[in-house]
DNA sequence: GCACTGCTTGACGTTAACGTAAGAGAGACG
DNA sequence: CGTCTCTCTTACGTTAACGTCAAGCAGTGC
């Protein structure tokens, strides 16, 4: 439990994540945990990395994709280019999400129309039910 | 184009699917075409149920949540009972799209700050190229 | 020496909603 | 009769993000 490095159950508690998840993320390099004898070690980059993929998650990017714009950060160099593509994909990003909730937003308001009638046959459906007793 | 039959390509012009969509929710039990000879026919029934599904679509039901949903609709007895449980599924899915569309918000709005440190990362790195130059 | 626990590497399984390709029948047209 | 077009069935392929074994090494306690 040394304060700079973690073993893959530290991890899995500290981020609620399972092992498969990190080996996983691992494999598609994601991350880069280092070993020690055959045991993995994950590093306050590891860490760093690992937060980054779950908000990324959150937002809604892939795997993939995130594996994009942390490559691109790590890139180093050119970092003006490379910061405005990540910028760039991530307002690409945002305006998806506005779409996807606006097309949310009439589905409910939709669905919440056609509740309406719901109650109003049902009510009615009732009403006679009790009429015929 | 009998005004009561249609075939599965007049049905696909008319509702924007393929052919392959159709078979495959007849294979799931979602329409019930007839046939003629080996070609299907879709009745007045099989398009009012398409257009249940495509609509059920748009809600974010599943495919297999829309086909109890129809079976429901076309039990025609217990017909009170039906309705409830219809209503009550619907319900339990318009609750779960304001979930999920405040979750988006919330990305959205925390994407959003980030994209504002962005802005101002970026900006701060090409005043600091400007300057090197 | 042995059991127990934790970690490892494969490698196949899962889910949804179709896509896609192969091979063939059936009716219309010239 | 040949060709075209539409349709049919069968069945494997796709995608993402892991889940779920299986089998085995490594260290620790007793």
């Amino acid at each position: 439990m040394s304060e700079e490095q973690m073993t893959i159950r530290e991890m899995c508690d500290a981020y609620d994540v399972t092992p498969r998840t990190l080996r996983f993320y691992e494999s598609k390099e994601l991350l880069f945990p280092i070993r020690e004898g055959q045991k993995r070690l994950f590093t306050k980059r590891d860490r760093a990395r690992l937060k980054l993929i779950l908000r990324g998650k959150r937002f809604g990017f892939s795997l993939e994709e995130i594996r994009q714009l942390l490559d691109l950060y790590d890139m180093g160099d050119q970092q003006a280019t490379q910061l405005q593509r990540t910028y760039d994909v991530a307002r690409q990003r945002l305006q998806d999400m506005e779409e996807q909730r606006d097309e949310l937003n009439e589905a409910i308001d939709d669905l919440r129309e056609q509740l309406k009638w719901g109650e109003q046959i049902i009510a009615d459906f009732e009403k006679d039910l009790k009429a015929a007793q």
